[in-house]
DNA sequence: AATCGCGCCTGACGGC
DNA sequence: TGCCGTCAGGCGCGAT
């Protein structure tokens, strides 16, 4: 499931093969994502440059001078540069045709994707206005989320989870966040203090820019833009691994907090 | 205002 | 072997 590192490599990884092409068609096989896919995006986008990639918190924002597509992978979603003659197979859902010959194509089988365009500002859109800061700018501080937090009596992780406070960190990724800062995933967000918050924003950025650097995680489904996996699954220290030994010898549990699975070790975490 | 629970959807998996 | 029920999981939305 792409979280903010998955995205920020699948950013990376499409970037080249779309910079500076042209837009010659859009092919929309299966309209009905999470939200259906806006009819005439190929008369909008056809002629249309591809001046940026940007991504904004788990959002990938293809930047024509007419206008911005918004694309969110969901649960399943994927992006591959193929031949635009390629065979789709099955949830193939969107092909964005370039004049290269190649297509970015959209693959999300569980269709909690979507793919929304605006000729505005992306930024003012529905969907991404009203969201918190990236972890990785220096916009996110231990005070800011110490601050956010007074008063808050729901888990420190679904505190984490909730895009209004932060963005991009999904359910692995808050996991190993909180173990890396030493925190209990259960804990009410509003009873920690400004120093453990200061050591959670550092945790975050640590956890968050290895997994870039490892290019994500691989679970199941997610691939890069050309097929292959992320190799950040064997660097996670506790998601997934239930019963299995933590560095401090104590045992790995797993827990339901905040609707989702949740791992942590109770010794090392407080 | 904060929090909770629902629903969307498919594939994987386990039990019988 | 095959069928079927259950679950995972991001996230917006409505209810509380």
């Amino acid at each position: 499931m792409p979280e903010l590192p998955e995205v920020e490599t699948i950013r990376h990884g499409i970037e080249p093969h779309l910079l500076g092409r042209t837009i010659t068609d859009v092919a929309v096989r299966e309209p009905r994502l999470r939200w259906p896919v806006p009819a005439g995006l190929s008369e909008a986008l056809t002629g249309q440059p591809v001046e940026a990639v940007a991504r904004r918190a788990k959002y990938l924002l293809l930047i024509t001078p007419a206008g911005t597509v918004i694309l969110h992978l969901g649960m399943s979603g994927s992006l591959r540069v193929v031949a635009a003659d390629t065979p789709p197979q099955a949830h193939d859902h969107v092909d964005l045709c370039l004049n290269d010959g190649r297509a970015l194509r959209l693959r999300d089988p569980r269709r909690f994707g979507s793919l929304h365009w605006t000729r505005e500002d992306p930024g003012q859109h529905q969907l991404l206005r009203e969201l918190g800061p990236e972890p990785l700018d220096d916009a996110l501080t231990g005070d800011d989320l110490y601050r956010r937090s007074r008063g808050r009596r729901a888990s420190v992780k679904a505190f984490l989870m909730d895009s209004r406070i932060v963005v991009g960190i999904g359910n692995i990724y808050a996991s190993e966040a909180l173990f890396e800062a030493g925190i209990h995933p259960g804990r009410a967000a509003g009873r920690i203090g400004p120093q453990r918050y200061r050591r959670l924003v550092t945790a975050i950025q640590t956890v968050l820019g290895r997994a870039i650097e490892a290019g994500g995680t691989t679970l199941r489904d997610f691939t890069r833009a050309d097929g292959r996996p992320g190799f950040f699954r064997q660097a996670l220290r506790v998601y997934g691994r239930a019963g299995q030994p933590c560095a401090c010898g104590g045992a790995i549990r797993q827990r339901v907090i905040a609707q989702r699975a949740t791992y942590f070790c109770p010794r090392c975490q407080r």
